[in-house]
DNA sequence: CGTCATGTTGAATATCATCAACCACGGTGG
DNA sequence: CCACCGTGGTTGATGATATTCAACATGACG
């Protein structure tokens, strides 16, 4: 089992891979742990590194000059960190570790030099930005809905189904992240977060213990339009 | 003047392009025209081209099955568009022009075949998702601030800021999109919208009648945390 | 000239933010 | 073992803000 195949595998794309005699790829990927609370990168921070997500949950947050902050993203098993310190050349958001963390390192400079040209690799890098995209986009859209408990119930269903898609339970879980980190996400106060919540469980849809969740009526808790699904048609390299 | 320097030109990015001999990859490019109200392409539909905008002004949508849409972004010239498209061979969102336009295509799948392996449009490309990635967190950090008048204003210092960058001007302009557009897009009605702008017009900050905008008092039109700059230091492809 | 889409403004209502009190839990130290 | 404290979470009362519903104005276009 090579790295290159392990991101393949956390990228959940299914790849045929070719084997591989030259081992010296293999050298751009080192896994780095995280503590809880650490921060991977801070904004404006010199890019060096893309990071994917090994295990462990985390979040990037936006802050301006006065202090205020917002959420942009929950990154878990499996997804891109910091391509959007590529364009500037410096990373354009914080960084933070939930819980504890391992994450794969990969050089982006180093990439791209013309020795370690790897079509492979490329294709994962842009499939791994593409789903980024997909999954920020998925979050502007959870601020469709207009009503508050609308908007926690969808984000709800989207961690559900992120769960479903590593083979978790889609029905209980345990939420990572704050009731003020929820809120900040989905332009929300913690206060509201927390009603929201106390809602849907009289309403007999979740049952909620601080961060324990249990989905009792999945159906009634719809996802954002566009959820990122699996790919559905890979474009396999040449044998 | 290759089309290759076309797009290394739109995007702004200050490559020292290579002398290149052979013509082969000029043919992947071709523009394409769209009239107002037209489609680019729709959710669902299969992907295969990328898009840079060359001139014109788009709006992205997505739509829920309940009829309501959010306004994802309003792309112009030099914006990537489709690129969430990969991920699941599919676009996911809709994409209609607001005015006429003109598109440059970059036909994905021919761009990742060994033949056309070309270090220098990768890069361009990466750094065009990245920078779209930023465009599209600095649209969600708009709705960090709770005031309504905030977060136009903010939408206006961000436009002011893009034409700027093209080269137009940042106190006079047209904005391209409907009240019901920038309400969408931020999280707004379009009545908010309308009495944000009279109010932030009353106070002298600006001058509206209906689509033409004048910024009176830049200074007070704060920008979104994080919007992309231009690149502070690119990786020139060796020579 | 009429019609339609867009934009503005007003009044009433619903919703969320704010402020505040309280509870539950985990850790620390006596 | 228990008192203490801090963080995170819940719930209530009040007020600010945006939505809703509505009427009207304006400009584009046939």
């Amino acid at each position: 089992m090579t790295i290159l195949q392990d991101v393949c595998n956390l990228l959940r794309l299914n790849f045929a891979l070719k084997p591989r005699t030259k081992g010296e790829p293999e050298l751009l990927f080192q896994h780095r742990q995280f503590k809880a609370g650490e921060h991977i990168y801070r904004m404006g921070q010199p890019f060096t590194v893309l990071y994917i997500v090994q295990y462990g949950f985390l979040k990037t947050v936006l802050r301006n000059t006065e202090g205020d902050e917002r959420v942009l993203s929950f990154p878990m098993q499996g997804d891109l960190l910091g391509f959007d310190g590529i364009y500037r050349n410096r990373y354009t958001s914080d960084t933070e570790a939930l819980t504890d963390c391992d994450l794969i390192t990969l050089p982006f400079k180093q990439l791209l030099t013309p020795g370690h040209a790897n079509g492979e690799l490329e294709q994962m890098i842009y499939l791994a930005a593409s789903r980024e995209i997909a999954l920020e986009r998925c979050g502007m859209g959870l601020s469709i809905t207009v009503k508050s408990e609308a908007r926690v119930a969808r984000f709800l269903a989207m961690q559900s189904k992120r769960y479903t898609n590593l083979g978790y339970s889609s029905k209980n879980f345990l939420l990572p992240m704050t009731r003020r980190d929820m809120g900040s996400y989905l332009g929300l106060t913690l206060e509201t977060i927390s009603r929201s919540l106390s809602t849907l469980a009289t309403a007999g849809i979740i049952s909620v213990n601080r961060r324990d969740i249990h989905i009792l009526r999945p159906e009634l808790l719809i996802l954002p339009p566009n959820f990122p699904a699996l790919p559905e048609e890979m474009n396999k390299p040449a044998a």
